[in-house]
RNA sequence: GCCCAUAUGGCUCAGGGGUAGAGCACUUCCUUGGUAAGGAAGAGGUCGUGAGUUCAAGUCUCACUAUGGGCUCCA
């Protein structure tokens, strides 16, 4: 038996730890390295070996679950003590400590009565068994501790070397929130040091492309303490950025036969109570009083569009019918959730809803899903889509509901495009297919969505006339590509690391003149920019050429322009290009013409 | 909302009971420079807010506010 290894394979595609496949065991072998079945097994020994740390230095610990995740591995447990940041280090040189005493991991089992009987104590423990239902219960045992495991484990503490206690955080057990919160802490760990360094550097590299960190130095937003938490200011910079994408996306929409519209931000409270919002979503809402009248701040823009359709009479000639609208939304998210410019209690969505018959909900959720690719596709995002189906709160049959939740798999489904399904995650009047993308640390958000809905359409009484000259219901398909502005700007910078494309960069072109006597020509050069949309500022502050160079190329802009006497004589510019990391000389022509090859990459 | 942590000039941070410090940014002056920091001088903070302990509080305690990391993924 070679002495690096872990475990096996078996035929089910199942890791068996060495303890569990005895002497002789026919399955593919786990070497310790770094692939992923070694790194599971590797991690969840790890999470024991802190809990056996834990135990040590915290007589009272109690332990709850502790499992392998994506990210690495994490134990809940609960301690009388605070645990902190600072505690973590102390935690981790016990583990090494305990390493050293070279402890085999030994696995037994017992019965569920004798577990039950033996944690009688233990109310974590008891939370743990009374979620499994095998009669036979295996422990495993490094040294004096022993823990309810069902594996797999490494076979001795020696593979345990390289971890990294990473962040120490509350849980409430179960997941539950009514439920009392335990102590997690969470680390990661590897093979072999290097992984563990290489995965440490790209944590620190991936926290420089924060969005927060990126859009406080570009000064692109900002949230004010005084003014309330998650409300965020659009600098000018960023306001700049904000616009170039509202003006691809709104020629995007008219393109595809979208027309704007545009709802009120509050409406009386009546209306939220038809919709049903002021029953289900009414503790996201903010409400107020006006003329003794109660009125809700819009969490959503479909019943002004409900109102604009209902305006005129319609007929099955208008159908499919698409407004939308740059919908500014309110919504009280819990404090503790608020993060940067991905989770806000004030966005604008690139709303739109489809009014339809049902014949068209096929079609119709094709084209959104071909608009929200060609959108991806234009920014280089890769992104997955989830079916998520009736929630907890609802309103409407379930027949209606699965007829909508039916819709939308059909058209997944028929055009060959893979999605998962997530149970009870749908909106409260409709299921829906999530777009969602990941963010620099691997935290995945939702953006685009798409929902079919047959049930607000009829608590607003919403009707067009048929062929047959009778009245029928439209479906209304609630639709956002980015989601919101505020949240896909966030991901955006992020994806680009500030070195935004030219046709979204806040500024695009920073021109240095080398001296005073190249001012003039600098600012011919930048009303001709400007007469192309390009928007450009010039560098000629009382500062060395080298620092104002340095300066402009900080700023993360496409071009920077260098313009001297030689440029002048020959009117041309010397370019150092972001993109191609070079720099070359062009005349003020073919400068124009790159700039507008490069705006024209930004339509879809 | 809950758990843990953090809060010092515009930004990044030092200072840990005895009346505030650095670098960058900013202002003025000198320098007019060909591709990532030229030089000098100056201005700017009731140390998040409010209470408390103390002869004395950025510094200790408490509350609040804001920010950060978490709170689906079963021994």
């Amino acid at each position: 038996m070679s002495e690096n290894l872990i475990g096996y394979i078996d035929n089910q595609g199942n890791i068996v730890d060495t303890q569990s496949a005895g002497e002789t065991f026919d399955g593919q072998v786990i070497e310790y390295n770094n692939s992923a079945e070694s790194l599971e097994i590797v991690r969840h020994s790890t999470a024991h070996l802190m809990a056996q740390a834990i135990t040590e230095l915290y007589s009272n610990a109690k332990f709850f679950v502790g499992p392998v995740v994506d990210e690495g591995f994490y134990y809940d447990f609960k301690v009388d003590e605070k645990i902190g940041e600072e505690d973590l280090k102390k935690i981790e040189k016990t583990m090494k400590a305990l390493i050293k005493k070279k402890h085999k991991i030994e696995k037994y089992e017992i019965t569920k009565t004798e577990a039950l009987t033996r944690f009688a104590n233990d109310e974590l423990k008891q939370a743990v068994l009374s979620k499994i239902d095998d009669e036979t219960i295996s422990v495993y045992k490094q040294g004096d501790f022993e823990d309810l495991c069902r594996g797999p484990h490494v076979p001795a503490l020696r593979f345990l070397n390289n971890f990294k206690l990473t962040r120490v955080a509350g849980a409430y057990l179960g997941g539950d929130e009514n439920a009392e919160m335990l102590t997690r802490i969470y680390g990661v760990a590897f093979a072999d040091k290097e992984s563990l360094k290489a995965h440490m550097l790209m944590l620190e590299e991936a926290k420089k492309r924060d969005h927060r960190k990126i859009g406080a130095e570009m000064e692109l937003f900002m949230f004010d303490e005084e003014s309330g938490a998650g409300l965020p200011f659009w600098m000018p910079k960023g306001a700049r950025l904000r616009h170039k994408l509202e003006t691809i996306l709104h020629k995007a929409h008219r393109k595809r036969g979208y027309e704007p519209v545009r709802g009120p931000e509050i409406l009386k409270s009546e209306m939220w109570h038809t919709s049903g919002h002021y029953a289900c979503y009414g503790e996201n809402m903010y409400l107020t009083n006006i003329d003794e009248q109660e009125y809700g701040i819009k969490p959503m823009n479909c019943i002004g569009h409900i109102q604009i359709f209902k305006q005129s009479g319609k007929s099955y000639r208008d159908l499919p019918l698409r407004y939308y609208e740059y919908g500014v939304v309110h919504r009280h998210e819990k404090s503790g959730v608020l993060h940067g410019l991905l989770r806000v209690r004030e966005f604008t969505q690139d709303d739109a809803h489809i009014f339809c018959t049902p014949e068209q909900i096929a079609p119709e959720v094709i084209k959104v899903v071909e608009f929200v690719d060609s959108v991806m596709q234009l920014f280089g995002f890769e992104y997955t889509m989830e079916v998520a189906t009736k929630p907890e709160k609802a309103i409407g049959e379930d027949a209606v509901w699965d007829l909508a939740t039916d819709g939308l798999k059909k058209a997944l489904d028929e055009n060959s495009l893979p999605y998962t399904i997530d149970e009870g995650g749908g909106a409260f009047y409709g299921p829906k297919i999530d777009v969602k993308i990941t963010d620099a640390l691997g935290r995945k958000w939702q953006c685009g969505t798409i929902q079919v809905d047959f049930n607000l359409p009829e608590r607003f009484n919403v009707e067009y006339v048929a062929e047959d000259n009778t009245r029928k219901q439209p479906v209304m398909i609630h639709r956002a590509i980015l989601g919101s502005f505020e949240r896909f700007i966030a991901i955006l910078t992020e994806h680009y690391a500030g070195e935004f494309p030219l046709f979204l960069a806040p500024t695009q072109v920073i021109i240095v003149p080398i001296s005073e006597a190249h001012n003039e020509y600098a600012k011919e050069l930048q009303s001709k920019l400007i007469d192309i949309d390009i928007d450009c500022e010039i560098f000629d502050k009382n500062d060395s050429l080298n620092k104002r160079v340095r300066n402009a190329e900080k700023q993360r802009v496409p071009f920077v322009a260098i313009i001297g006497d030689e440029e002048m004589q020959n009117s041309t510019v010397a370019l150092r290009d972001r993109r191609q990391k070079e720099q070359y000389n062009l005349t003020q022509e073919e400068f124009m013409v790159k700039l507008t090859q490069q705006l024209n990459e930004g339509k879809i």
